[in-house]
DNA sequence: GTAACATATCAAATATTTTTGATATGAGGT
DNA sequence: ACCTCATATCAAAAATATTTGATATGTTAC
């Protein structure tokens, strides 16, 4: 049972971290293997099957298996979803509150 | 000296934390002083200076003091930015990169 | 069936972030 | 000057995230 702060930050989470922003770029030219991303990343094998559930569950990244290959590639609907999110938590409510604090 | 990848990260540090969202929540109503944050948010004192802190570096947050009173308000332009730069980091290049991997 | 390979998972170690309470600093009043 | 108040900063403790190497699991080939 999450709240929706958590389901938010989770969604944030695929960009708020040096290597996970340089996975992105990397999936920005196309579908990419996890075996590609290992050899261009300075990952091992662990380390990048973390981040790349992080980038997963997101919803920013999704993956395929093909036989004993996963490959990844940016959801453009997870992309557009975070986008729009972004844009509703940071655009002022219509009602407007009095400020009753700071006397001097 | 900052990598591009660290100063994106730290933009999107203001999304990726429960805390800092609810925070955001509540600036969407208006600037706020910090008191009132103080009085409406689970944390101390010093505890919402430091989450504060962070979403102030991040862009998205601005502060202005008056007198004794910091006022806190969501940024347009860090804002716009940030979407701007959400869209960007997860729009396919034109670029296309050929599979040379995961041969049977 | 076995073996090789790709990748997820695990648990412990390590690194980083967050929290906490004390203290420092600055604004304002007398 | 002293005092009060608001909030930043500090350093240590606590919590969380990440890394690491070992192991598990699934796919494929023989």
């Amino acid at each position: 049972m999450q709240t929706k702060y958590e389901e938010h930050a989770k969604i944030f989470k695929a960009f708020c971290d040096e290597k996970r922003l340089r996975i992105l770029e990397l999936l920005r030219s196309g579908e990419k293997c996890a075996c590609v991303l290992l050899e261009q990343l300075d990952l091992g094998q662990s380390g990048l099957s973390y981040h790349m559930k992080v980038l997963v569950e997101s919803g920013i990244v999704e993956s395929r298996q093909e036989g004993k290959w996963i490959h990844y590639k940016i959801s453009e609907n997870g992309s557009a979803y975070a986008a729009a999110l972004l844009k509703e938590l940071t655009t002022p409510n219509v009602f407007l509150e009095e400020n009753t604090c700071c006397k001097q």
